[in-house]
DNA sequence: ATCGTAACGGCACTGAGTGCCACTAGCAAT
DNA sequence: ATTGCTAGTGGCACTCAGTGCCGTTACGAT
């Protein structure tokens, strides 16, 4: 490991893949096996960078911190997202289109099960790791809001509401990841992710600004004979709401 | 800087104060200046400790890292949060007292408009602050989340409500204290979160589980009569909706 | 005056991250 | 095959954040 026998052609002895790709995974797995093994701050670069078979300059030149070798290509995926957005219809729903950017997002992470539940262990036990998790979530949710508030420009409040709306389809999207990784990946996450955002659309656009373009055509199919009444409109409206319960379905 | 004058009397020789909670000012007091003159990436912690007049040593005594500078007693201030989340009655509207926690917050950040802003423009500049700082809010946000969880924990999707509710709230605390900041403290603040949260109550309480205990006596007040019709429920709801606003108010 | 304690400052050390440079492999042109 | 170029690599040295250790100093209590 030291003397003159280190400048040895290295290429074949086993070792060093030199496969241009090759590489970074052969870092990613070495630290991550690692970082099972004796734990994220007791592995040292230095370690990571021997099991993988490079050199300590090398992994910087891979992964810009010891950090970024759990979150690999976070960067990439957000500009995916970014690059959606932009091709969303400018007649659809603004919170359908998000729920569909979240659910894609969700993708990346029921793509590869084991990694993620890997990935989540060690965010859970790390507070470094769990800090550069939000920050990067928080990303996400600034692309949400910034696509929200160009829908919602013109109207009042416009910029509030989409700040809040994308903190909500967020929130859905982790609460329902979370439940995912909890539950082993049995769950069905993308049907949760959908029943979550229906949920939101209909609580968000139903009182806000912002409906549907879709609705008008079934407009005419129900009348509503509307009387005063001493109880609140919020009142009237639960009632409503539960006695459609009990007839459909 | 070496010999034996090192151990001279310094408590009187101009610099440290030695006063117990003077040094940790005077710290905070010289670090602030060294950003705003050269950059938080530039200042090393030596800069600041030897403007400060004391060790480098003694520095890290009193904030745990360089970030820590910036953002003094975050932690005692989210412990101030947990208490009033706790000592809320159990009666009150969870929204209504997740309101006034978000209030609380912001009142910390209103206290001291300078150093908000200085704050604030030194997070909006240095990456590295920034995801410290979401961080420190993401702890709020769960503290909040943890808090609906308690008060939603026998309803259907209790804990998903619990979480996007939590996030809505926090975003429009955020989005306030955005306004705040740029409007140059101009805004009224308070105010303008009261407005956002009020409207978060209507959207949120009102179309999901989680209703007010007084709904019962008005329930009598209103008698609906359920129709089977081609008609989704959303779109009967909305109808609803829209007469009953026509006619109120 | 003396003792005990808490804070302080210095020192040395680890480890992350960066700049620099020499080396090598692979490839193209001749 | 030889030369020359380029990109990737590894080693080295350096800065700086953060920590452990220890001798010293200031201060309060007895």
């Amino acid at each position: 490991m030291s003397e003159a026998v280190a400048a040895a052609p290295k290429s074949r002895s086993g070792r060093t893949p030199h496969g241009r790709r090759k590489v970074r995974s052969a870092i990613a797995v070495a630290a991550l096996e690692k970082f099972a093994e004796q734990g994220f701050e007791a592995t040292t670069v230095d370690q990571i960078a021997e099991a993988a078979g490079v050199g300590r300059r090398t992994f910087f030149r891979y992964f810009r911190s010891k950090e970024d070798v759990v979150f690999p290509g976070h960067d990439e995926r957000l500009a995916e997202v970014v690059e959606l957005l932009e091709a969303a219809s400018a007649d659809a729903d603004p919170l359908v289109v998000l729920g569909e950017a979240a659910e894609f997002v969700l993708g990346m992470y029921l793509e590869d099960p084991e990694v993620s539940r890997k990935r989540s262990e060690l965010t859970r036990q790390v507070s470094s790791l769990r800090d550069k998790e939000i920050a990067s979530i928080d990303r996400y949710q600034r692309v949400f809001a910034r696509y929200l508030r160009a829908r919602f420009a013109d109207q009042p409040d416009g910029e509030l509401h989409a700040a809040v709306a994308a903190a909500a389809v967020v929130a859905a999207h982790n609460h329902v990841l979370r439940q995912w990784l909890r539950s082993g990946g049995e769950l069905d996450a993308r049907a949760a992710l959908r029943h979550a955002t229906d949920q939101l659309g209909e609580a968000l656009s139903g009182q806000w600004p912002g409906g549907r373009s879709d609705e008008d055509q079934d407009r005419e199919s129900v009348v509503v004979a509307a009387v005063r009444t001493s109880a609140s409109s919020e009142v009237v409206l639960k009632q409503v709401r539960e006695a459609l319960r009990g007839i459909e379905r």
